[in-house]
DNA sequence: AGTTTGATCGTCT
DNA sequence: GACGATCAAACTC
């Protein structure tokens, strides 16, 4: 569970479904694949801070930095259910059902009330607050990673990890511009 | 310094 | 199912 608290009211979600992605060379999609950047220096850095990123033009997605110590890497956060702040989750997402005030990794994100400046942030510090439940879901299912271009993207790579049937998942897209 | 591309979403057909 | 929005980071001269 994630939660985020702002000068309008907390919101927290029930994590549903992520994407594990790897650095330096061992996974063609990860963003860290080519070593660090500016942008992604901070997956190469502590587990448990934020990295945050901008795509699209418009749409800011949020990443849980863990990994082995040396290596590189950050879980994407892709779909959830509001758990706490409902009110405050619809209003930032203008009108949107309530299965879809978080369920996208963009989505999730506005959802959250997190910015782009929050990447580096402590997720295990206020105003963030991330815990595991008690009792962690059971019927988790792996699959190929959403929306990844080039070889990331198949089969080779089934790190998305969804709770099966859940509503908070998102549904599985190809990458956009992969014709054949 | 210029070009390309995207770990997406909402809207329209 | 298809497409446009919209811009920063990464890649190519």
């Amino acid at each position: 569970m994630l939660a985020h608290e702002t000068a309008d009211g907390t919101v927290a979600v029930r994590l549903v479904e992520v994407e594990a992605y790897r650095g330096l060379g061992e996974d063609p999609g990860s963003h860290a694949h080519r070593g660090p950047t500016p942008r992604t220096r901070v997956m190469f850095g502590e587990p448990g801070r934020l990295y945050a990123y901008f795509t699209y033009g418009m749409h800011t997605c949020l990443n849980v930095v863990g990994h082995a110590p040396g290596a590189a890497g950050a879980v994407l956060l892709r779909g959830a259910t509001v758990v706490e702040g409902l009110e405050l989750a619809r209003s930032r997402r203008g009108g949107a059902s309530d299965r879809d005030l978080a369920r996208g990794p963009a989505r999730l994100a506005v959802a959250l009330g997190v910015p782009l400046s929050a990447s580096g942030a402590d997720l295990l510090a206020p105003p963030f607050r991330l815990l595991v439940p008690a009792a962690p879901p059971t019927a988790v299912v792996s699959t190929a990673r959403t929306g990844v271009s080039g070889a990331g993207g198949g089969a080779a790579y089934p790190w998305r990890f969804a709770v099966a049937g859940d509503p908070g998942v998102s549904p599985y897209r190809r990458h956009a511009r992969s014709h054949d």
